[in-house]
DNA sequence: AACAGAAATGGCAGCGCTGTCAATTTATTT
DNA sequence: AAATAAATTGACAGCGCTGCCATTTCTGTT
């Protein structure tokens, strides 16, 4: 076990002053004299003292935490929001505090606001970064309102407005997919879809009928498919549409995953992709780069929502004034391998 | 922003009884009659009681929590071992805390000891669960040992001895891996290595070399490469090895990302894979099976591996008894579709 | 040199909880 | 019913730190 920790005491002792001077040190707060400070400095070295944080929470009224709900480790998305807030949070005393949850209770109001609410009372956060997609209905965003904690979402908005929305133009996104899909002369065009109770999911559908509309393609009902997102269920889909007496000879997908299991069906079914098939995505997740056949996708400018999202928070929390309300980035098609003229 | 959240003290007040006696229900304690359990359980859900964390991590001598250093949240691996990890704490008065830090970080030890000085005097944490490869000097866990925090190893045994190290067979998996792509007829077996200087990625590599070894296959230096795990530079290595004048029909890769590189510039080369060239990967990622060609690759009992971990420390924790010092799991090859008898 | 005013430092309470030990109530025995 | 033991409850200090306010020390000014 290891032994008692040097207390901030330990080090007053050793420099010779009172406690809340070197609190003052530690603080970086003004009217500290340079001597003062050098001593301080050297005994915290000696001594090598580390403040306890959760007696700095306990202490301070605020604890300089954000909230980051996490719901699925492993999905690259989040971790890259995650990265970039912990990166803007250096050099200013605000810290995120992740708190990881199953996938699936992110998807349940109920589970996400027992969330918060641990995050808030338990450890005090003072604010929440809300990464997509938080189930649609408002319960989530009402009860940040109803409870005070000023929250910023990131890729998502809402019906209860926040300090701060980011999102991307996701319906126009999709349609600038499908619209690149239909100039390479595609015009049985299939789509799977993801959970669409999800606002964003439902945005990205709206994109890709809007494209098939002005480019007066009546929708074919056999050709959309509803998903989840995920790989299983998507290879089922996948199968459904390429087994199809007259197949499309091309599959706009909802998420990167869904794609993933398009191109090996196809590749078991012996379709060439791109030549027999075109395949979009949606999410650019680190891995459609590493595809076999490198995947044409939409990108989201995660960084970039992220960091005004958390500009704003810390802004806030700072100086208590309310910069601005909603904030639209755009995502853009990056365009790989996974489309091809129609033969 | 949020009001003053209800103290332990306004529990006590609305049921007419002790601070003391509310704490004693909160957690458990034997000696609490029936009575007034339920009277402050019914204050508890009355008022929303939610006790603070850190004020609790204060009063108590042991913070109760076991510190995760979390070197890239967007690797699945780390995240399987953390999810695991979770599920396990459930139940028990354990937690949990996890200390994002970059990926580059945990490849150098003074970062490592850095992080893990910071989790175990600022946060108190009683014990720490390191997940690998962490850098493959000692003085990591030389630290630890010096600092007297337990700690358990999961996917890596090192030379200073812990409450408990768990790992696999891994030089015998990628033995395994090697020998099923000899058995399928190849003798000229490219290699792309990893970050040597990392144990885990060494052990691999012994296992390449053995089973060429056991099957009198003679080591072809030009067709072992050096690579850093990576997507970028794998790509450069896979490029490498296809254009030989006499190129290899089956590459063993040293993880699965370096299998995705070569998988692709296979493709773009027109080579058929399995049917003109064998890969295998190692790790089993979640992508490996999501992959147009499914991958052949060797899976690690994540779960078991962390199973194992954290149910000693708890163990260890909780009654202070050491149970065991070593444990190996197995490691098995996972045959999709990426190996094919050589043409 | 004497003083006001600013700058630097210190003292102490208290954040919300738990450990220790003392006080009370209840059960058990004779 | 009295005495004793056992079970239950409560009082209070203190974990390590910071906020507030009092005090001391340093400026510059007349």
């Amino acid at each position: 076990m290891p032994g008692r920790n040097v207390t901030m005491q330990d080090v007053a002792d050793h420099a010779g002053v009172s406690m809340k001077s070197v609190s003052r040190v530690v603080n970086n707060e003004p009217s500290v004299s340079k001597k003062l400070r050098v001593k301080v400095e050297a005994s915290i070295a000696e001594l090598n003292f580390k403040p306890n944080v959760h007696a700095r929470y306990m202490a301070k009224a605020r604890s300089n935490l954000i909230g980051f709900p996490l719901p699925a480790l492993s999905a690259s998305f989040f971790s890259h929001i995650l990265d970039t807030a912990l990166e803007l949070c250096k050099g200013t005393p605000y810290n995120i505090l992740t708190y990881p949850m199953r996938r699936d209770d992110y998807h349940s109001s109920e589970s996400i606001t027992g969330v918060l609410e641990q995050m808030r009372v338990s450890s005090n956060i003072e604010a929440i970064l809300l990464p997509p997609p938080f189930s649609s209905d408002v319960k989530v965003t009402q009860w940040l309102e109803d409870n005070n904690v000023p929250f910023a979402c990131v890729g998502q908005i809402s019906e209860v407005k926040s300090l701060i929305h980011t999102t991307t133009n996701i319906e126009s996104g999709m349609y600038d997919a499908t619209q690149y899909v239909i100039d390479a002369g595609h015009c049985r065009i299939g789509y799977i879809s993801g959970p669409e109770h999800l606002l964003p999911v439902a945005e990205r559908k709206r994109g890709f009928l809007r494209a098939l509309e002005s480019n007066g393609i009546k929708p074919d009902p056999a050709l959309i498919l509803k998903g989840d997102f995920q790989f299983p269920k998507a290879l089922v889909s996948a199968k459904t549409l390429l087994t199809l007496p007259q197949r499309p000879t091309a599959i706009i997908c909802s998420n990167d995953i869904t794609a993933f299991a398009v191109l090996q069906v196809a590749n078991q079914m012996g379709i060439k992709v791109p030549e027999d098939l075109s395949v979009t995505g949606f999410d650019d997740i680190p891995e459609a780069d590493m595809s076999m056949v490198p995947l044409t996708t939409v990108r989201q400018p995660v960084e970039e929502m992220t960091l005004i999202a958390v500009q704003t928070l810390l802004s806030y929390l700072q100086t208590g004034e309310v910069v601005k309300y909603e904030s639209m980035c755009t995502n853009h098609l990056v365009i790989r391998r996974s489309v091809a003229p129609v033969n």
